[in-house]
Formats: structure tokens, sequence, C-alpha cells
DNA sequence: GCCCCCTGTGGAAACGTTTCCACCAATGGG
DNA sequence: CCCATTGGTGGAAACGTTTCCACAGGGGGC
């Protein structure tokens, strides 16, 4: 049939009343055989499906959750997003799905979006959960969420890679190869919580090591040509030995515009990303890099808000340093202890090609 | 304020009738100044918006599009969504996202579920656009769709790459490189009919150019394991010299599969994919694929479902042939002419290396 | 034989909007 | 002076559900 039958069309179909029709569909209170049957009857023959819309004006619910997040061209965020999505269709919540661009005002506004549109509960990566108009809003409409990425400010509820701690284990890594110059490269620094945080777990850890603390280098752009950004930073900085990328596309993009400079990775700059991508082992030399769940951290986001909204009890967080490893790769080469002029031994091989494997 | 002020609560606190509060804040018939003042200051006092939901109800519409893709973790899904949603939201429409991983029964689930949510219209990638309940149901429902990824099967909307036309290029790329015997290798060949145009096209493809027919090698996992795959089709058909694989991920794959079988791609073994996905520029040697824009692909289908619902002349449609071209890479090397025991001759450098660049 | 309770049923209210319509006052033209 | 129009306003219906309540009939315990 062409437009929408109603619960109605369905009760005059089976000459009843819409209490009846309700009754039998959803299996609450009782109906007798007969009338059960004619019930199904005419649902078959109309096509009839409730209406959403009807119902959550009455229950006030939805069984919808939104999520916020960046963007999903970053397969970190799309795979978190995928892992959530999973949940709620699991548990038969749908999920709409909004990307900032990493504007704070597309940020706002979506929220403010999810929150007319009367969502039970949203998933939220925000640029910066210290000051997110749109965080204050769910929080005054005290709708059940979790962040996402975001260290929660308080005794909030988030989901998060330990940025800070994580950030000071690629110091260490960068510690036990002996470099001792080295380089943070972030993008959107001022857009991003996690950025800032990653830089201050590196420098603490730079400090810990008594390395030389980490020369900033700021990128806003899409890092398409990072190059010229390299060779300045490389010129200001000369003596440095590795670079640690705020994230793993930085990372890669950052040994293209080495390579366009001629300069080799990893045996004249070491590199480091942050992320842990699946490209990261396909490409020659295999980024070394802080390997996350996103997936896991999605999903385990997702059940949150879905015991936040049932009462139940929210899932087990995993401890603060169990949410990331660091994976080893040929982007990062040791140096010879108490010099960096030479850096022929390597710890990992710089390539991955298996017959050059040693371990 | 804690929960949800209505517009009864405004217009209560205003010492108005609700009808009044609505026409003041949608701006649609007259009302004095004074009481658009007063208005104003209970919709500020009491934080109040509009529920959707209601609206919803009276308006018979949700500014809400459903999306049903296979997954995001592929980035050409990925981008497409993100292209999609961001017309969405330019025109003040939701996005509900629901990821099949490729199940035709999730798939037709999640379509009833849209149809029962009253979403405007859907944006879909099915499994197989020929036979799909969830495409049948909407098409019953008459509910503003396009299709993505999918040809379409008739005179309905679709925005797809030219799977068969792109894979017929790939034979002649592959025939202008002195290829005889290829090989097609496909993930999921029975759950997606991109994959079977894909083929249908590389033999006709082939079969234009004089090569033999392909040999084809279905796999169904996602491809971890896929070296044992590859010993035992190389095994069966020895005299293969290049393997055209159904997406980039799968070519990529394969790539490191040869690499553990000690098979040097593309000395010994040509590899070209399909999609076009960014990783293909960064890894070694570099991957000869069909290029397409699945973020343009995904933003034409969204404007085609907004000019459907506003009845509006839709977006023009690119010609079939100029949604993908051919990117030439590393994984692709000419064979000698008449011979194929040597390929020293490279029309395109085997490596990304500037250091090396011939052109 | 009476009352109570249980099963089966339908009417109607409520959820939060928009919009049609009716009403009132004021104003202007005849 | 009266009538018609206009601007400003509120009541109420409608959208599609769920659920409370009332009601009818029947069976069983006393």
């Amino acid at each position: 049939m062409g437009q929408a039958a109603t619960i109605k069309d369905v009760a005059q179909r089976a000459g009843c009343g819409v209490a009846t029709v309700s009754r039998v569909l959803n299996n609450t209170g009782p109906a007798s055989a007969e009338m059960r049957e004619r019930v199904l009857a005419a649902v078959d023959a109309l096509d009839f499906q409730f209406s959403e819309v009807g119902r959550s004006l009455q229950s006030n619910t939805t069984r919808t959750i939104g999520c916020v997040v960046p963007s999903i061209e970053n397969p970190v965020y799309a795979d978190a997003v995928q892992g959530a999505q999973e949940v709620f269709r699991n548990a038969g919540y749908q999920m709409l799905l909004i990307c900032t661009n990493y504007s704070p005002e597309i940020e706002t506004n979506a929220i403010r979006t999810l929150v007319a549109k009367q969502v039970d509960g949203v998933l939220l990566t925000v640029a910066d959960a210290q000051k997110s108009e749109g965080l204050d809003l769910v929080r005054s409409r005290r709708l059940p969420h979790s962040l996402l990425f975001n260290e929660a400010p308080d005794g909030e509820v988030s989901w998060s890679v330990g940025d800070h701690a994580a950030a000071a284990l690629v110091a260490d890594k960068f510690a036990m190869n002996n470099h001792k110059n080295t380089g943070f490269l972030a993008l959107n620094f001022l857009n991003s919580d996690r950025a800032r945080q990653r830089y201050e777990g590196f420098v603490e850890g730079c400090a810990k090591n008594a390395m030389a603390p980490p020369a900033l280098l700021e990128v806003d752009d899409d890092g398409h040509d990072l190059t010229d950004h390299l060779r300045g930073f490389l010129h200001d900085h000369p003596d440095l030995t590795g670079i640690f990328a705020s994230n793993d596309f930085l990372a890669l993009a950052t040994i293209r515009s080495a390579r366009n400079l001629f300069i080799k990775v990893p045996q004249e700059l070491s590199i480091v990303g942050f992320d842990g991508i699946k490209v990261g082992l396909m490409v020659e030399p295999s980024l070394a890099t802080i390997v996350t769940a996103p997936r896991d951290l999605g999903a385990g986001a997702g059940q949150t808000i879905l015991s936040l909204i049932n009462g139940t009890s929210p899932p087990e967080r995993p401890s603060k340093n169990s949410t990331f490893s660091f994976r080893a790769g040929g982007s990062l080469m040791p140096l010879p202890a108490e010099s960096k002029d030479d850096g022929k031994v390597a710890a990992f091989p710089p390539s991955n090609d298996p017959t050059q494997k040693t371990a």
C-alpha cells in the first residue's frame, strides 16, 4: 500500500478498538485468540508498522542516541563510531551521527539539535572538554552521556586513551633509543585538548628522562604541504633527531615530507605517531606508534550510556594504563649512546620486508 | 532547569495561549510587540526549546534521513557518509547511521527500523540491489531514496562508480603493459553486487584485449591470512602475472601476503586495486588503482534525496565514465612484449621515493 | 444466590506541537 | 452611525501512540 497505515486503520479493519490492537501487538494485557487473529490479519493486510514518532511522544523516549565526533575520515573515530553503533543496534537503539569537522560552532549546534530531537543520550568527542557549550547544555539537561577520547574534567564518565601517560611513554621510548632532542608536531593544537594533553605528557616524559624540552611545531591546515613546515622546523632546530607527531596521519605525512626533503627516515630522523591505525603497518618503514583500541572505546562508551539510561551498572573501564601500548616500528631508530651522528644500529628493522626479518 | 519545559509552560509564564507562543517563535502570524517580548522572556527564563518529537507528529516530517552502509571502517564508505552528512547538516537534516557489517539480515532490519522511525528519506548501499528486501520496502512506501555505490536496477536513482567500465579499464591497463594472464580477487563475492560487476567488467575487458579469461579467487574472511589463499591460487595458476583486487584493502593485503611468500611485487606479480584510498600512495610500492570520489558520491546522493523531498530539481549526475580514473602506481609493472619472463623495464617507478623520480 | 475477581474489551486522556477557527476590539469607509 | 475589515489572541482539534479506567460477562467461593 501507498501511505502509512495507522493503528486506527488496523482497529477499524479488525473491528475493534485501538487499545486492543496495541495490546495484541505489544503483548501487553489480555486478548482473546480470535481477536488476536483478526488483528494480526489486519496488520498483515495493511502492512502496518508502528510509528516511532507517536510512540516517542507518548513514552517520552526515542530509542535514539546522538553521536558527535570531529570526523570519520580519521579511522580512529570511524572505528569508535562503528563500535558504539553496534552496541546501540544490539540494544535496539539507533544512532544520530554528526561530524563537526573540528569546528566548535558546529559542535555546539549539533548538540543543541540533538537535545531538541530528544535523544535518550549522547556520545561526545568535543574539541575541549574544559569549556564546551554543548557539554554544559547536556549537563544542565541531565542527559545521559559519555565522553569519548576526551579526558573527563572531574568525576564525569569518559572513555579515553590515557593521552598524558601514553605521551610520556613515547618520551621513554625516545630516551631508551638515546634520543635527546625531539620535537612535537601537533595539528589543531588550539582546538584539541587531546593534542595538548599529549604535548604536556611528552614534555613531562622528556624532563623525567633528562632529555631536552621538545620543540613544538603547530600546523593548522590538513597537512598536505607539510613539507614547508618541516623544512622551517628542522632549520630552526637543527639538532633534532626525532619527532613525535600527535597522530598517525600527521606522522605519515611527516615521513613523506621528509622524503621530499631528502631526509632519510629513520636514519636521519625518527618519527613516532599516535593512534595505531592499521596503515602504519603497511608503510615503509613501518610506523612506531602508540596503539589504541578505538573500537573498544566506542563500544564501552556506548554501553556506559545505555547503562545510564537503564540504571544498570556501567561496564568496567580499563585502567588508564591498559588503554594503549607502544608498537615498535622501523620509523624509530636507536642512536648510539652519547652520540647522535651515526645511527647504523637498529633495534627494529627499518624495513618490514620479511626477507630481512631479524626477530 | 532540570526537565524539559514545554510550550504550555512558556504560555503560562508569558500569560498567553500556546498558539501565540508558537506564532511568535516560528514567526508565523501576527503578535503584538509587547506579547512578543513576554514570550521571549519566558523562553529565556525556562531555557525552552521545541520538542522535535511533537513537531514531527504534527508535521508528519522528521528532518531525519537514514543512511545504511556496510561499514565505515572502509574509508570509501566513511568518506561517502561524511559527504552526505554535511549536505544534510547544511539543509537542517540529521542523519541516522546504521552499519550492516555486510549482513543482509541486518540490512533488512535496519531499513525496516528506519521506516518505522519515519525518516524523510534513505541513503542506501545494499548488498545486492537486484534483490533487496529493504529496498523493496522503501519502494513500496514511496520513500525518497537514493542508492549509493550500487548500480541502479532500472530508471532508479543511484550514485555509483561505473564499476563495469572501471574494471574494463583495468583490463586495458594490464593489456597495455603486456599482461596476458591475470586473476581477479574478490571479497564477499556472493554478498556484493559491486564485486560481481567489477568481475564482469574485467572479464569483458580481458576478452576485448585478447587476454586470457581471468582466474577468480574468492575470499570470505576479512583477509588477515590471505597468504594461504594466495599461495594456493598461484599454485593453481602458475602463469599469472597480475592480480586485480576488488578493493584497495584487499590489494594491500595481497601485497603483504606476496611479500610473506617471497614474491616480489611488482617484479614477479603486479597488483591493481580499486577505490583509490589515500593509503595507496603511502605504501611501497605505491598502489596502481582505480581512483573514485566517494565523498562527492555521498554528497550527490544526499542532495538527490533532498531534492526528492523538496521537489526541486536533482543535482547533475556526472557521466558514468567521469566518476573514476586510473592511477598509475609502482605495483603494476609492464612486461616485455610477447614475453613474461623478465620485467626490468618500468613505465612507472616501482618506488615513490623522489630520489628515484623519473618523470 | 450473592459477591468478588478475573478476562476481554473499548473509550478517552495524555504526550507537544501546529493550525484552523472563532472571538474581540479597534479602525476606517460608506 | 453602522458595517466590514483587520490585527491580535486563545481554544481546540489533529497527529499516532500507550495506558488508565470503566464496563460487561462469567465462573467460583462462600
